[in-house]
DNA sequence: TAAAGGTAATAGGGTACCCTAATACTAACC
DNA sequence: GGTTAGTATTAGGGTACCCTATTACCTTTA
């Protein structure tokens, strides 16, 4: 229904509101980098659209539904994050790429990727298995194969 | 460099090029869900930055630098569906959302995506991972939490 | 070898998203 | 209240990718 982009405006519109209270053009420009023409344009689509409240001069709003479609992103965009910082990938990247995959992917995958972070942080041996993780992208063993140390 | 939409055709080309010995405009069409106009216009482009060989009336075929690209592709798409498999995503929409993340991902990200899949899947308790994997999802609990019965 | 059926190519358009340059507005200060 | 600095808006364009309708080409078969 809606476009990739039109979700990463809708999610910036959330973000900004919630920092400052208020979510003006350039500041949807800066956070998206792209130049306010652009904003502006987009933002009239999801004004037609109910997604926010465009008045001229005056700023945006999110509607019901736009702060909904906002707040699924966002999850979806932590939790990606989450997975990704499991697996040892670096902040900034995490970051980048939680942007790229928090769109399109399909809700069974997602939900599966949250089962995955909450499996692993939950699990009794969740510093175990990170060290272990680790140890093998660097060496490509397990710490624990033939060993008496073993995974518990 | 490259677009997403690039890289798709590229697949594609390598994909059905490996399958039926040659490519033509008709089969990419097919494969990628867009009409034969539209192959055209990517494939003249990908023959403008000799990624392919396009001569009209006679198919397409990869040069080395676009076969290159390709099996890059190729190879992303088979540890992320692989990964998406082992958190027990469908077949297909583990292959469609593959699809989605094989582009654009920093190649650190992919990179940790295939160490996880080779951790998990050389791990010596491999099977009781998953098992314990798929109960954490039904249940949200840990199988071996507080039990007798261990994670080993 | 000529006609037919299928594939390929071109012409002409459309949408989504982005830009620069020019103009309009607002707010804040003298 | 007028000037200025900053922000917002409009006007006009550009690129990437897709389409339909039309025309060209090839291959097969009578």
């Amino acid at each position: 229904m809606l476009s990739r982009k039109a979700e990463d405006y809708l999610e910036a519109i959330l973000n900004i509101t919630e920092e400052k209270g208020h979510s003006r053009i350039k500041d949807i420009a800066v956070t998206l980098d792209v130049k306010p023409p652009s904003v502006i344009e987009m933002v009239k689509k999801l004004d037609g659209k109910k997604f926010v409240i465009y008045r001229k001069y005056d700023g945006v709003t999110l509607t019901e539904k736009g702060r909904e479609i906002a707040s699924i992103i966002k999850d979806r965009h932590d939790n990606i994050k989450a997975f990704l910082k499991i697996i040892s990938v670096p902040e900034r990247i995490a970051e980048k790429d939680a942007c790229t995959m928090e769109h399109e992917l399909h809700s069974i995958t997602t939900k599966q990727i949250k089962n995955l972070v909450n499996f692993v942080k939950t699990a009794p041996e969740y510093p175990q298995w990170l060290e272990h993780f680790e140890e093998f992208c660097t060496t490509g063993t397990h710490p624990c194969e033939g060993k008496v140390r073993g995974s518990k």
